[in-house]
DNA sequence: GTAACTGCAAACCTTTTGCACGATT
DNA sequence: AATCGTGCAAAAGGTTTGCAGTTAC
């Protein structure tokens, strides 16, 4: 049934919704987990993924794959891309980017119906520019 | 250190980069090792995992972060980007896409040194169209 | 001969899942 | 009261790593 509803309104579901609109950090679900941690000391990591996915499902938040180990969360749905630092894997949002994709003329692309896209650039953070390694 | 220099010419590795290289399809690395351990049975999956690091980090090959959970690899280094499909995950090569990056402009983004950048669409693949899940 | 590389297996890390209990409607 | 959601812990992927033996140079 593959089923995207939300039946009941937890308050484990709104704490994390609500911790990770929060932030503009782009958390992963262990680190969302400790934070959530804080309000609800005996929530489980288990439920914090649960959440993570069934609110990515329902649109509510968006989950990043950023190249790292473990997936990143964005508690802001709006259209926007992301620079990822390879080295300490801080992920900043992006509004204005030289970067045009014209999502209507892209219904289709070699015969895949086309649902949308992620662009993302890679590079080294302020923090890092100077700690540079090897 | 991190070193990325390829110091000795082993069989494994040799297989490894032309098996990928032949290939179009973008196989993840337990993928790849089966289709390796023809031509090598005694390889082992840590092997294939070691020489993709290191001929990703040393830009002979790319890794592709799909948003599966697994990393897929790609023998095809030349600016490129992707279509996933959702349902199955099939990753097919997009060369003509309406999408202008104005690299030029992307030295410096928000502070950081862009190094690069990555694009993919999300979409159905032609075969899972058909079949429609939910 | 030397040290890089391999095979093997164990360890690791992130994510998923089964189950019994608890909470929301 | 019914059943969805949680906590817990175990399991399940995918990837990395330590070590002893092998191989390329």
């Amino acid at each position: 049934m593959n089923d995207n509803t939300i039946r009941r309104n937890t308050k484990q579901r709104q704490v994390i919704l609500e911790e990770l609109q929060k932030l503009n950090s782009h958390p992963s679900a262990t680190a969302l987990y400790e934070i959530v941690r804080e309000r609800l000391p005996n929530i489980s990591l288990g439920t914090v993924y649960r959440n993570l996915d069934l609110l990515a499902r329902k649109g509510l938040i968006r989950k990043l794959n950023t190249g790292q180990n473990e997936a990143r969360f964005d508690g802001i749905t709006e259209q926007h891309y992301h620079v990822c630092c390879a080295q300490c894997g801080r992920v900043d949002d992006l509004y204005d980017v030289p970067v045009e994709v014209n999502e209507s003329r892209i219904g289709e692309l070699q015969g895949f119906e086309i649902l949308g896209h992620q662009l993302q650039f890679i590079g080294i953070c302020p923090d890092c520019k100077g700690k540079k390694l090897h």
